[in-house]
Formats: C-alpha cells, sequence, structure tokens
RNA sequence: GUGCCCGUGGCGCAGCUGGAUAGCGCGAUAGACUCCGACUCUAUAGGUCGCAGGUUCGAAUCCUGUCGGGCAUACCA
C-alpha cells in the first residue's frame, strides 16, 4: 500500500506539538516586525496538552513567559500573537484564555489524519524515528544461577522487557541481554553448599556441618539428591574443591536452562547470555583493573587492589581483587560494562533492584575513569515488590514454604496479569500486587478492562459484518469529517496521544506510560461506545465510526503486544 | 550518622520540561440494557497534595528545613 509509507512514523501529537510551537514562533516574530511587540527576547515557552479539553487541544504560555520580557500585561502580549497565528493546516484557531493562555485547537484534518494514521500504520501504528541510529543494550534479570528467580526478577523482566520493546518502536536498535554470574564468589557458596548437601545426605544430617552462609534453599537438596541418584556414593570420596567443581559443573547448567525455560514461560527471549566466567578467562577483568592501575585510579593495600575514584566526592575507595587474589564482583562488572561498550552499544541501560543503588554512581565513575563515556550507562532503579492476598501480605511460598519464586506466581496468577501489573507503576515506586485482584474478572483488574475493550470492538466488526456492514476504509477516510461528538473528538485524542505514549515510556525509562495510555484509551472506548451507536446510522457516519474503532483496535492491539499480553478477540 | 527513593480523598495510584476549578481506578450511594458484548456507562459524596518557610505572575511540581516510611552504606552480589 502506498498510502501505509506516509503514515509509518506518524506522531499525530508530537507533529502537532511541534508546528504550534513554531507557528507561535512565526507569530512572535510577525508581531515584532509589524511593531506590535518590543523586540527583545522571549523566554523559552511550552505547548502542552491542558488537561481540561475545552481549553483546547493544545495550549501555549507564551504570553505569560513574556510578560516581563515586554513590559506588557499576557494578555496584551497574547492578542498580538492570535493576530499573527497563522491559522491552517493543523490548526483550526486560537482563543486567548485566562491570565494569557494561548488556547489552540487543532483542525477536522489533523483529526481525520490521527485515525487514518493508526488505520493505515496498523500493526506499526506507534512506531517512530525517535531513536535512529543508537544501539542500546538492555540488561535484566540476571539473577544468580544459584537457585531460582524471585519476585524481584518477575518485576525486573517485565520492566525489562517491555521497556526493550519500547525502546524498539521509538526507533532504537535493541539488544536484550542476561548477565550470568557464574563465576566468582557466589558460584564456590554454590558449589559449598551443594557439597555440603550431598555428603549430608550420603553420610547422613548430622555428620557433615552446612556453610554458615550457604544457601539454605531446598533446590540445593533437590540437586544434591539428582547427584547423587545419577553418580552414587563414590564422589563423596573426592577431595573437596573437586566434589565441589563436580557439583557445580552438574548444577549450574540445569539451573540456567530452568531460568531459561522459566522466562520463556514469561515470554522473555534474550538476545545474548553473556557468561561472567568468559571475562575471567580472558582475561578482560584482570585488563580493567590493571588500566584502573595505569591510570591512577586503582593502588595496592594490604594484599589488596582498591579502586579510588577520581571524583573526590566519592570518599570511600572500593576493593577490586580481595587479598587472595579472587577479583571482586566490582571488578568483573567494569570488565563486563567495557565489553559492552566495545562491542559497539551507543547506549548502556541496567535495570537493577533497588538495594543496589549505592552502586551505580561508582560503577557510572569506574567507566569514566577508564575513559569510557559513564554517561552512557543509566541504571533504571526498580523497588520491591509486596505480594498481597486478602488484604495479608505474603512473604512465603504455600508449596515449599519459602521465598515466593517466579513460577510460583505464574502458578497462581496468567503471565497477562503479571506482565501487565509489574508495568502498572512507574520503576521507583514499590507496587503491591493483590493476587486476588491479578485472577479477578472484571473491572477491578486492569488487565481485563483493557482486554474487554479490544474484545468488545472485534465483537462490533464481526456483527456488523455478518449483517453485511463492512468497512471500506478509503471511503471511511472521507467521512472523518463527521466524528463531531466529544466522545468522538475524546477518543481520536487518545488514538493521536499514542505514538508520543510510546516515545516517552522508551526515553522516560517507564513503560507504565504505555499501561496508562491503554487503560484512559480502554475508557476513552468504552464512553464513545455508550454514546455512539454505529448500527443503525447513515452509511457515512457508520463508515467513519468503524474506521475509529479500527483504529481504537489498533492502539490496544500494539500496546498490549508490547507488553506482551494477549489482545482477545472474544472473551 | 551519611546517601538515594517515597509521602496526593477510606484503599491503590496518575499528574510528563511549574500553569488555568488537583485527576483516575477500587470501595460507598443512586441510576442506565425491548437497542452493536452491562466484563460497560452516568451521577453523587470524599483531598488545607506529610508539615513549615522560600523562589515565581503562578508551586502537588523547584529550593531550604522538618516529620514519617523504605532501601543502602561488606575484601556480598
Amino acid at each position: 500500500m502506498g498510502e501505509q509509507t506516509a503514515f509509518l512514523y506518524y506522531d499525530p501529537l508530537q507533529t502537532a506539538k511541534d508546528g504550534a510551537k513554531q507557528a507561535v514562533e512565526q507569530a512572535l516574530a510577525a508581531a515584532v516586525a509589524a511593531e506590535e511587540l518590543p523586540d527583545a527576547v522571549s523566554p523559552a515557552f511550552i505547548v502542552e496538552v491542558p488537561a481540561d479539553a475545552t481549553h483546547g487541544d493544545l495550549a501555549s504560555n507564551a504570553a505569560l513567559v513574556s510578560a516581563k520580557a515586554f513590559g506588557m500585561p499576557p494578555r496584551k502580549i497574547a492578542e498580538a500573537l492570535v493576530a499573527h497565528f497563522p491559522c491552517a493546516g493543523n490548526f483550526a484557531r486560537v482563543e486567548i484564555a485566562g491570565p494569557g493562555f494561548l488556547n489552540i485547537f487543532l483542525s477536522e484534518d489533523w483529526y481525520a489524519g490521527a485515525v487514518q494514521a493508526a488505520c493505515e500504520a496498523g500493526e506499526h501504528y506507534g512506531r517512530t524515528k525517535t531513536g535512529e541510529g543508537e544501539r542500546v543494550n538492555v540488561e535484566f534479570v540476571s539473577a544468580n544461577p544459584t537457585g531460582p528467580m524471585h519476585l524481584g526478577n518477575a518485576r525486573g523482566g517485565a520492566l525489562g522487557d517491555t521497556l526493550a520493546e519500547a525502546l524498539s518502536w521509538a526507533g532504537y536498535d535493541v539488544t536484550r541481554e542476561f548477565y550470568t554470574n557464574d563465576a566468582g564468589n557466589q558460584i564456590n557458596k554454590f558449589g559449598k553448599s551443594l557439597a555440603a548437601r550431598y555428603l549430608q545426605q550420603v553420610k547422613g544430617e548430622d555428620a557433615v556441618p552446612f556453610p554458615e552462609d550457604g544457601y539454605q534453599g531446598g533446590d540445593i537438596k533437590v540437586r544434591a539428591a539428582e547427584f547423587r541418584a545419577k553418580n552414587g556414593a563414590a564422589p563423596a570420596a573426592l577431595p573437596g574443591a573437586e566434589l565441589e567443581q563436580a557439583l557445580v559443573d552438574y548444577a549450574l547448567p540445569l539451573n540456567i536452562a530452568a531460568m531459561k525455560a522459566d522466562l520463556e514461560k514469561y515470554r522473555i527471549r534474550y538476545d545474548v547470555w553473556f557468561m561472567e566466567s568468559a571475562l575471567h578467562e580472558s582475561g578482560a577483568v584482570q585488563r580493567a583493573v590493571e588500566e584502573l592501575k595505569q591510570r591512577g585510579n586503582a593502588y595496592e593495600k594490604e594484599g589488596a587492589v582498591w579502586y579510588k575514584s577520581p571524583n573526590p566526592d566519592e570518599e570511600k575507595d572500593e576493593v577490586l581483587v580481595r587479598a587472595n587474589g579472587v577479583p571482586t564482583y566490582f571488578a568483573a562488572d567494569i570488565a563486563y560494562h567495557a565489553d559492552k561498550f566495545a562491542r559497539g552499544f551507543t547506549r548502556l541501560i541496567d535495570v537493577w533492584g533497588a538495594d543496589h543503588h549505592g552502586h551505580v554512581a561508582r560503577m557510572k565513575g569506574a567507566l569514566s575513569a577508564m575513559g569510557l563515556p559513564g554517561e552512557k550507562l543509566d541504571i533504571v532503579l526498580m523497588q520491591f515488590v509486596k505480594l498481597v492476598r486478602e488484604g495479608e501480605a505474603v512473604r512465603m511460598s504455600k508449596r515449599t514454604g519459602e521465598a515466593v519464586t517466579l513460577s510460583d506466581l505464574l502458578d497462581e496468577i496468567p503471565v497477562d496479569s503479571a506482565r501487565f501489573f509489574f508495568n502498572m507503576r512507574e520503576p521507583g515506586s514499590q507496587i503491591e500486587l493483590d493476587l486476588g485482584l491479578a485472577v479477578a474478572e472484571d473491572s477491578a483488574n486492569p488487565v481485563y478492562y483493557v482486554q474487554y475493550a479490544h474484545a468488545r470492538i472485534c465483537s462490533i466488526l464481526r456483527t456488523l459484518e455478518g449483517e453485511g456492514v463492512r468497512l471500506e476504509l478509503a471511503d471511511a477516510y472521507k467521512q472523518l469529517a463527521l466524528l463531531q461528538t466529544p466522545e468522538e473528538r475524546e477518543l481520536i485524542r487518545l488514538v493521536a496521544a499514542f505514538p508520543t505514549a510510546v516515545t516517552s515510556a522508551a526515553e522516560g525509562y517507564d513503560p507504565a506510560r504505555i499501561n496508562q495510555a491503554l487503560m484512559a484509551l480502554a475508557s476513552g472506548f468504552h464512553r464513545f461506545y455508550t454514546a455512539c451507536r454505529i448500527k443503525g446510522e447513515a452509511e457515512g457516519l457508520q463508515q467513519a465510526r468503524l474506521a475509529l474503532c479500527m483504529a481504537a483496535k489498533t492502539v490496544i492491539a500494539n500496546g498490549l503486544a508490547m507488553l506482551k499480553v494477549s489482545a482477545p478477540e472474544k472473551m
């Protein structure tokens, strides 16, 4: 379709805002030229969508902010601006309101264009070229492979995956990455824990002490038992280190495979599974430490190598290599992020739990100390999840009595609900996940509310088609000016705002804005549906309204696709 | 102690770079299907935006202080 390319990447709201800004600037220049306004520098003004639709589609504070610079009352300035405002194309008219706001009303052409754009771009509506040319690496979850994934990983997964999706829609070249901590201290601990459980199973519970800082989880016992079933009691005779290694070699691939399977069920697929061990084996960690030493940002003390930040605000130094010669997580992480830059990414995004916030400035600083662009690393900090059932906090899994895991959660609530709920709030706010609500099949459950709107639209299209009424887009586009009721106008505005919501979610690292846009759109659709009939209306209006339905359906389907939540045609 | 995040009607939350009578959902109350899916919609009640100063034509939004909650402050990751 030739038309489609014209509307691909079209963002109606952003286009109108940019145009309005230019128009105000033109009006300003024209008014100065006509000597109606003084030739003074006016401060930056904004164009925004007013909260109240009676205040126009867009509003500008240009007259208000330049009152002082011009030495004139705001309303006087506004009058001059309105007189010179170029009302053409997307702009129907401008009014002065309140203390001196310019209220801009968009034209019927703009409204029609928004509906047409959604219908024409179809499954691509919402895509923009905002991030063109940038290669972004989004690293998220990166759970320790020493055990099952927990609730925080569940939120991080939904958040990171949707953020990656939003960035991709906004035109960024996105790579999803999982950093597997298959080396270092916690793997040693993993080996010791496995060995202790194995020996306990071979020699008896009391014969072998369990390490104080070992992993207590039942999954460790399970792996140890599997190993015993496979290899018998013979390995118990091995020297400690060898036994631990054998157990790690056995259990780690299984744990990683289990994580992949869980994530797959959660609809997450990574482009890259990066192994920490590769950094140690290739000598990258050591090279990073050497680099920091050479640049004077690392020194030796008491047998350990310490990082010293070039930034005087950071007073505390950090260990890079322990006195026992083993590098810390910090050292490996520096090497890891350096590796990402070396792979050609122009921006790095890490999704971390809020408990890591102390690490943020250090990490960025350390990259800069390596001569790398630390400011190109952005960390999205995510607050904790509180699980609630019938008003009571849930801490433990019913089945295992241990911390609730991702797979426990997915046993209890649908993936659709989990992915939607975890993206309902911005990453920085703590969320409460109500298990009862997440499975509820009514409007209290936002997932259902949005999905229902989609199913309802599909139903209308189906029903009318059954009666011989089909949406003929080419004809419908000619009738779009008939959409004049407040409900129709409001719904079109919501459709038009979708691409901006996507870019804003991407650039603000806040996928919740997609959910909010969807909930608003669903609500707008239901109001439209209550106020406006389609069946039985005159053909022109019927076609126009069907096109609007199609536009709304497109937005819901695309938004849910970004969240990887299903958009049912019937429910 | 220090650092970061948060504090908006009974509950859960929006409020994007400060803007025009502070919004939404749940819950409560009262309504709306002989009519395209009532898994919906409409109306009403409910808030001195933690508190106190300050900046501004204008502050939930910015600054300072203060109170309350969370998190962090390891040769853990």
